[in-house]
DNA sequence: TTGTAGGCGTTATCAC
DNA sequence: GTGATAACGCCTACAA
């Protein structure tokens, strides 16, 4: 912790050249002679010395930096995303700013703060008010992930719409008569999609759909909080639907775990295809979502420097039928 | 995105103040009069000014930012590091720059180039090289998590040596004669330490370890991986041991899913206690481990601005007999 | 190709 | 209490 740093003007001077020189050295960018170059560079060698960040983001006003806001949730969507993301960063030299957002409330105003110390924000869809997202976009360029733009500049998202597919598999394929619904629609754009289209395959196959989705947050740990709501009562469904796998393979692990076999008792699928998905037993019926290419897109979107309008990306998804929903194969 | 920011000295101007006093106000370190004040602030609301993070960081020689180094995990373990050092962080106005480490190798260097980005750095037990601690902490202030501080200032972790009081249990007060370890010790610090106890208390109880691990990762479907090599065979253990709570309910779930019974076929135990460990069927016998407050104290140790030299902190950790190791209780 | 000089926006050190 | 003025470290016209 003593390295005193040396500065453009401290290595120009020692290596005889002009503090220009030097920074075009580092920079790479105008020609330099291969003597002075040489020379430079071996005072850069000798001396250690580095760009500070302070002194080029001031003059080249900008900072280097991505913000990544989401709402700070475990499990395997996250991580991907976190690191899909700082993947695609990491290729254009820029660092990522992470917001894990906790209370809604101060969200806000620490996006709003964030705003000046990075070029760019990807905001996760449901963490912070149209509001501040407009605020945000009007200063810097934001793209929204898994949720439409509003006022950010972009948004990237994944077909949602394909649970209806999965649905009507449930209710056509297998004829299942009672189906659940586990997720809360009003917590993000995500799961109200999944939950509408949810509704809209009960009514195409002309089926009456649950009341009211089983309202719980989107971890493992909410599997099991649904399962005491579906599975204890007298009136169990034949098949529950799941807003993601996390939620699925708790609900799972709770109906093994009550002594329920799966599918025959209760059919469960997921959704996002999250690598445990296929090794459970039996595996899980789900959709896939590219997530790391949705975090991977929305990032080269926010590099990019003069970034086209984009509008509004949606990323395809894929069915996958596994035991869990009643299909042969696995157990 | 057509905020035509204004700076101190055009505020000044208008204010008809000097830059300096514009800076007074902003930062309200030193007494300005309320006449003047009340003049700068009117100019400062009405053109939306805020000092620029550029501008500051220059003047101040600081970033006001943290960074955070993890290999880029999943599971509520990671989720909690990062939501407890980012709210700590935001306490003292810093912000966090994560680095989730990809492959190891490029890891080196990206944490190197990320030392000149922030003030300080916090970074987890077996995601970086000695060398390029001692690189970056002979620059910045560097904490290491859950692992000994090496050449770092200083380091924060858990009493993972009750793993040892774990074991012991299951040997010794449940009598079980065949134990298998889950997890890969030399893949994290954590883990080395957990596994040692496990063999401490095979020797303190005079019984025969087993000879390796069940070498796997930290995530759910890597319990589901172990499954298949401790489950299927016809020397299944009595009991199981796994190095955290996700491995141990991916087991469980493959277990159950097997037709096998918890605890009375095989045992399982876990370490960190998450939310899902008291809510599975059987609930999980466990440890519990204050992640959010590891996170804290190593930020509170990082934006410390003097920091003593802090040494290597342990925070203690509680055993949490349920079900799943054949306690009483639930089923 | 190279050097000089000015600017990026803020804070801190002086005088007053 | 307040105002000049000089850093902070870098980049980039512009001139040579």
């Amino acid at each position: 912790m003593g390295n005193s740093r040396v500065n453009v003007r401290r290595v120009a001077e020692m290596a005889g050249v002009s503090p220009a020189t030097v920074s075009r050295v580092t920079r790479g960018t105008v020609p330099v002679s291969p003597e002075l170059r040489e020379r430079v560079l071996r005072v850069i060698e000798e001396h250690g010395y580095k760009p500070s960040h302070f002194g080029r983001a001031l003059a080249e006003q900008r900072h280097g930096a991505l913000g990544l806001v989401f709402p700070g949730l475990s499990g395997p969507y996250f991580s991907e995303l976190i690191q899909g993301f700082e993947a695609e960063a990491l290729e254009t030299g820029d660092s990522v700013l992470v917001l894990a957002s906790h209370s809604r409330a101060d969200t806000d105003a620490t996006v709003i703060d964030l705003a000046d110390r990075v070029d760019g924000m990807a905001i996760h869809g449901g963490t912070v008010s149209t509001e501040a997202i407009a605020k945000v976009a009007d200063q810097i360029r934001v793209v929204v992930m898994a949720s439409e733009s509003g006022p950010a500049q972009a948004s990237v998202s994944v077909a949602n719409d394909s649970m209806k597919a999965l649905t009507r598999h449930l209710l056509v394929d297998h004829g299942y008569r009672k189906l659940a619904f586990v997720g809360t629609p009003d917590g993000s754009p995500d799961v109200t999609t999944r939950w509408q289209a949810f509704l809209a395959a009960h009514k195409a196959a002309r089926r009456k759909p649950p009341a009211e989705p089983v309202r719980v947050g989107l971890q493992q740990s909410d599997g099991a909080i649904a399962a005491e709501r579906l599975l204890d009562g007298d009136d169990r469904p034949d098949a529950v639907v799941c807003a993601n796998d996390e939620t699925a393979l708790g609900l799972m692990l709770s109906a093994l775990g009550r002594g329920l076999r799966v599918p025959q008792d209760v059919a469960i699928t997921g959704f996002d295809d999250m690598p445990m998905a296929a090794l459970a037993r039996p595996a899980l019926t789900t959709i896939r979502q590219p997530i790391r290419e949705l975090a991977a897109t929305t990032a080269r979107l926010l590099a990019d420097p003069l970034g086209q309008p984009a509008g509004d990306i949606v990323l395809p998804t894929e069915l996958v039928l596994r035991g869990s929903c009643g299909c042969g194969g696995a157990p």
